[in-house]
DNA sequence: ACCTGAACACCGTTCAAGT
DNA sequence: ACCTGAACACCGTTCAAGT
């Protein structure tokens, strides 16, 4: 029994759609990720999408973001921990996210990240180079190698391999360590 | 005046696929690289792609290995340089190939490289990595990490960066000089 | 082996129209 | 504003058949 009538229902929302996305990517991979596989999933017909967002690129952006929002920056502020202790707890966390979502990664290496939950990581993550010690310019750089090395060591790398992410990071970090004053 | 004739034509071959590949790569972008644009553009029907590829992956991973091949392994080799220069030498290079063709990271991200290129270029920074006084295991760390900051940085940036890639690099390099014995 | 023609099962997106 | 039906311009891939 398909409800073939038009008209709003009030029963969809832009956060129904990128559930419906998020599901398909769980479930059959980041490729098989369409516009008309979410519709079919909400019950809608394919091009009520675009009453939603403006194309399937926009989708695939709010995607990347919620996926970014389910780390949760808060727990990496403050001087409770050590910077390095933090820097490696946030990497280890946006990694363990991306790992459980086949094919996430690359949806966070297209979509441009200027969403609010990847505005907030990116400052938290700002705010732990700067207790590292170094000036507002260097600790926006750190800021995005960490980032760099994060996506790009789960982009590359099929099976789980921790341990030549941590080794990698280790060597970043020592390398951020040197270079402060 | 399109040839319609059946049956072997001696004017094709598995590198003119990847030339065909390569230029609409150059031209339109890797999202508009397709199997039917390569035959279009090569001059046969869609399928007949199928006699030189088994499928769009096998293609794909042509053209990264096509790529990474534009990249001269042999003038990274010997004790002429220190390994640092090199290093660096190497890095900017795989950069500057991927810089020009717009979306080719993503393809080196995605198709296993397997490939012959692949695996010499592979070999030329482990060699440095070794020279640089790692023992085997830490070498082949450190060449991966190299490969994850350069295609990681190529991927998430859109302008130049030059800036941002080479400080992350000297980071790094410098996180393993303080790891070596 | 190398090719064509036709088809299958999909895509994203647009347009006109209904509520 | 939110939705449907139909269409447009594409995809990758397979199958049968011709040379």
């Amino acid at each position: 029994m398909v409800d073939t009538r038009r008209g709003p229902r009030r029963t969809l929302s832009e956060q129904a759609i990128l559930d419906a996305a998020l599901a398909l990517l769980a479930e059959l991979g980041a490729d098989r990720v369409s516009i008309r596989g979410i519709a079919t999933r909400v019950g809608i017909a394919p091009n009520a999408v675009y009453t939603y967002f403006p194309d399937k690129a926009a989708v695939l952006a709010g995607v990347a973001e919620q996926l970014v929002g389910r780390v949760d920056a808060a727990r990496f502020t403050g001087p409770a921990r050590s910077w390095r202790e933090r820097a490696h707890a946030v990497a280890d966390a946006l990694r363990a996210e991306l790992l459980v979502h086949p094919g996430a990664v690359h949806l966070l290496l297209t979509s441009p990240m200027t969403g609010e939950h990847a505005t907030t990581l990116g400052a938290t993550v700002l705010a732990i180079m700067t207790d590292a010690g170094l000036d507002h310019e260097d600790a926006a750089r750190a800021a995005h190698l960490l980032n760099v090395h994060v996506l790009g060591s789960v982009a590359l790398t099929t099976d789980g391999a921790d341990d030549q992410f941590r080794w990698g990071l280790d060597r970043l970090l020592d390398g951020i360590t040197a270079h402060t004053p």
